[in-house]
DNA sequence: CGCATTTGACCTGCGC
DNA sequence: GCGCAGGTCAAATGCG
């Protein structure tokens, strides 16, 4: 299962709901046209919030839904991490092309510190090197600065114009923890020039600078510390593939189908897209206003 | 003045 | 060995 059939069926619990709460819409109207039935609108008023009791129900079965998807879905990643671990070990030991330089060095034993230290060295890199995530974020095609907003704090190191693409990529470090060995490179698509690519490289060691705000009692629902002219880039959904290498195509193939639900960019895209798939739901904004209206009504005349 | 970005130089791996 | 391309470094520059 990928994220956006769940994300779909998310939306179709919400297509459910507003096609319960049309009844209050339509007599939305007629409650202001005949207010003197105090009665009936008290009934609507009645119904109405027995509906929002059941969608936040609803909401919060949702909420548990997800988190235990989220849960599964951690377990699975760390079972296929592991997995991988065993894979690349198995690979070391065996001879491979990209110990072709290696091999090389073979009879050069006098420099076996050397190359005992990068034979080390090598294995680590590769296990960096293997998480790997892409994200494509929609820009705007006249914006020529490569900033993905992704709620952490990336510093630029260098810009190179590569062959296959005319636009330049952009190299970022992660700057917010020093010891942090994330690194991301950016890059417009060929393809859709609206579109921008980024590839991560590596795992954050530390929490993104969002959720320590959070976890530190702010109380702002989403804080990315690029500045006051840096809201969080909405203009179309960051899609994440985790690209992980893998040697069992099955696994890679499943693997890159899934995005990493359990990242702060997915979650946020997640409550973003369901609070939008509500708010957006002229049913749902009705059915709420005449809810509160009602309310507001009742407490008048009492 | 400090920090982030820019940009040319340099390094490294790979193919021929 | 050489050239090419991608990646990184670090001095220069810009900006708040």
């Amino acid at each position: 299962m990928n994220s956006s059939s769940w994300v779909d069926s998310l939306d179709l619990n919400a297509s459910a709901r507003s096609l319960r709460l049309e009844t209050p819409k339509e007599t939305n109207g007629s409650n202001l046209v005949v207010f003197g039935r105090k009665l009936s609108v008290k009934e609507e008023t009645g119904a109405l919030v027995e509906e929002l009791n059941r969608v936040h129900e609803e909401n919060a079965k949702l909420t548990q839904m997800l988190t235990a998807m989220c849960e599964s879905y951690t377990a699975l990643q760390s079972q296929l991490r592991d997995l991988m671990n065993k894979t690349n070990i198995e690979k070391e030991l065996s001879p491979t092309r990209k110990r072709k330089s290696e091999s090389g060095n073979n009879d050069r034993n006098s420099e076996s510190s050397s190359t005992d230290e990068e034979s080390i060295r090598k294995p680590r890199e590769e296990i960096i090197k293997a998480k790997i995530s892409r994200a494509y974020v929609r820009t705007d095609a006249s914006d020529a600065s490569l900033v993905v907003k992704d709620g952490y704090q990336w510093r630029k190191y260098g810009q190179k114009v590569t062959r296959d693409n005319p636009s330049p990529r952009a190299y970022f470090k992660c700057s917010f923890a020093p010891s942090c060995p994330v690194k991301k490179k950016v890059q417009r698509s060929v393809d859709d020039q609206c579109v921008v690519v980024a590839t991560y490289e590596g795992e954050h060691n530390h929490l993104p600078p969002s959720q320590m705000e959070a976890t530190s009692g702010s109380s702002r629902l989403s804080s990315v510390p690029a500045g006051p002219a840096a809201p969080v880039k909405s203009s179309g959904p960051t899609i994440t593939l985790n690209l992980t290498k893998s040697k069992s195509g099955d696994v890679e193939a499943r693997n890159q189908s899934k995005p990493k639900m359990d990242s702060p960019e997915i979650k946020q895209y997640l409550v973003e897209h369901m609070a939008s798939s509500l708010t957006k739901d002229p049913n749902f904004t009705a059915a709420l206003a005449a809810a509160i209206s009602g309310r507001m009504f009742s407490a008048k005349s009492n």
